[in-house]
DNA sequence: ATAATATTTAGATATTTGTCTAAATATATA
DNA sequence: TATATATTTAGACAAATATCTAAATATTAT
C-alpha cells in the first residue's frame, strides 16, 4: 500500500492517471499535457509503474503507458475497510 | 484532494485511521500504540485533521479523536472515477 | 496555590521528493 | 551509416517531511 499512496501523493501523477483512464498514451504525449520537463514526467511514470498503477509497453521508438485497473481495486478495498 | 492524499501518504497516519475506525480515542491512547514520540503523533493527528479525515473534541484534559467517514467517501469517489 | 497529567507548539535536523539540465540509449528514417 | 526522434538515466539542488527534545498551555487533583 505504501508505494501506491506514495504514487498518489502528487497532483501531476493523479492527473496522469486520469488521462490514462480515457486511453493509453505514449510517454511523449503524456508529457505534452504538462508544463514539466520530459525527464520529470518520465520519473513520475516510473513511480506510477513501481506502484503498479500503470503498465508500459515499448512500441517501436515509443513507450505506451496504460492504467492498471487491478491495482485501483486494491486501493478501493483499503478505503472501504475504513468504513466497516 | 491534495491534503487528503498527503495525509494518507504515511503508514503511521493510515494506521491511526484504522484504529479510529473501531472506536474514538484520546491523543494519548493513540500515541501509546506507536513507537513514536507524542509530539510526532500530535503532528500526524494535525495533518489528519487538516485533511478533515478526523475530527477532535476536547473532553476535560483529554482530546478525543474520531474518524470522519464523510471524507472517506470523497476518496472513494475519486478512486472510482479511475474505473469509469 | 502547587503539582501532576495531557496535549500541543517551537525549533532543529536528517531524509525524501520534485524539478531541472545534460548526457546516454534506443529506434526510425534519409 | 548518419541524423533525427523518443525516452530514460545521472547528477544536482531547493523544498517538503518525519522525527526528536525542550518548552508552553490547559486541565485536574491534592
Amino acid at each position: 500500500m505504501n508505494a501506491i499512496f506514495k504514487a498518489l501523493n502528487d497532483e501531476t501523477r493523479r492527473d496522469i492517471l486520469e488521462l490514462l483512464r480515457k486511453q493509453e498514451m505514449t510517454a511523449g504525449d503524456i508529457a505534452d499535457q504538462f508544463h514539466i520537463s520530459k525527464p520529470s514526467i518520465s520519473h513520475h511514470l516510473d513511480i506510477l509503474k513501481r506502484a503498479d498503477l500503470v503498465t508500459s509497453e515499448k512500441k517501436g521508438q515509443f513507450v505506451v503507458y496504460s492504467l492498471n485497473t487491478t491495482i485501483v481495486d486494491d486501493i478501493l478495498k483499503w478505503i472501504i475497510t475504513l468504513k466497516k
